[in-house]
DNA sequence: TTGCTGCCCGACCGAACATTCGGTTAGCGT
DNA sequence: ACGCTAACCGAATGTTCGGTCGGGCAGCAA
């Protein structure tokens, strides 16, 4: 629950104010817990500590808030995609720092990302974010491609099988990770890199 | 649209009916689809072809539909775990047997483990449904644990993190795999299985 | 003081929701 | 031919949904 606080400088109980960003956040903490369709926007007044009413100014309407809470995801996971990362990297390079780079976003925008991962197509809304998640997977499949014709990746598996394994992996996450957990991002990045490039048993001297 | 066939032997067109279990079958179809709480009890009886209140001479309501779908799921999923694998295998071995099992179940009860894995807890059939999926998940910790104190699995990954990224990676199936689609579910098994334990990084000779 | 603007509220609206009810139909056993 | 029952239906129930409306109140500029 995170709110500006009161303009007036007298002190006293402050009166609060919200700007969309601090709805957004709320709102996406909310759809999180019950679901976006299983959430009602007076649950969703409630939890803000304002009317139902209110919410209406700072917002169109529901779909809005889902709108501005997916978009914040996807332009987060494009945004790894544009990094450049050394002028003369392989694929296989770059798809490391990709999968790391998706990790540490991800968790930084978890509750946005996690939104996002369970969208379902019910509104256009929700379909244009399909899109543009389709698109991100369309660029990792051919960065893995990329990856298996220079011989940096296995090739016995499928480039399109392994994108999708390599990439189901990292969105599992939101299902568990919590970055004020003890586990640092670094370290989860660590070990998530190291399973997927080089397997859980134990390493050959 | 899955019904019995008309129970007259005689030859005219029949009257088709349903049972509890082709309902429920369509039910969850329609529910992965648009979601638990997007779909609404006329949308379900347009899909089954008959009226709202014919639904409720099979099953109580829309959340023991729910209910009857995902403890399908979890009952087979549970089954895995109690398989016997071997009077004297370790728990490596154990391990990858249940992974391997777990994919084969995910893609036999593909629609129903989905519906599982959405569940968000609003009402009381989904929170005994979350309860037994913990239930599930300290289970095979423990097996990882196990296959680390013997040498099997490295130990410089922290077990709990390994069973979570393990199963993360088999619970992502349900995001894009498709039985009819033409990935074979030993195919799919072998590549999973092949991942994890010996990455995807080219295998040394 | 007045008027303006940003933020908020309670009361309300039509639509959609899950569910119920009284009654109808189809097909089997007799 | 008859009666029984599983399976079905249309119409209506009360409730909750997302969203609207007119107005209240605080702070600021004039």
């Amino acid at each position: 629950m995170i709110r500006r606080p009161d303009r007036n400088p007298g002190a006293r109980q402050g009166r609060t104010t919200y700007d969309r960003d601090s709805l957004v956040e709320v709102a996406v903490a909310v759809f999180n817990e019950r679901g976006y369709d299983g959430t009602g926007m007076e649950e969703l007044a409630r939890r803000l500590g304002i009317s139902k009413s209110s919410i209406y100014h700072h917002v169109s309407g529901k779909e809005e808030l889902l709108d501005l809470a997916v978009s914040r995801a996807l332009d987060a996971l494009f945004a790894v995609l544009d990094e450049p990362c050394g002028a003369h990297a392989n694929a296989t390079a770059r798809l490391e720092h990709t999968v790391r780079r998706s990790v540490e976003t991800l968790a930084a925008e978890l509750p946005y990302v996690t939104l996002l991962l369970r969208v379902h197509g019910n509104s256009e809304a929700e379909q244009r974010a399909l899109e543009r998640r389709r698109e991100f997977d369309h660029r990792v499949a051919e960065l893995v491609r990329q990856a298996a014709a220079e011989g940096g990746v296995r090739g016995d598996i499928e480039p399109g099988l392994t994108s999708r394994l390599l990439f189901g992996t990292v969105n599992s996450l939101i299902e568990w990770y919590r970055p004020d957990g003890g586990l640092s991002v670094a370290a989860l990045g660590d070990a998530l890199t190291s399973m997927v490039f080089d397997g859980l048993r134990v390493q050959r001297p």
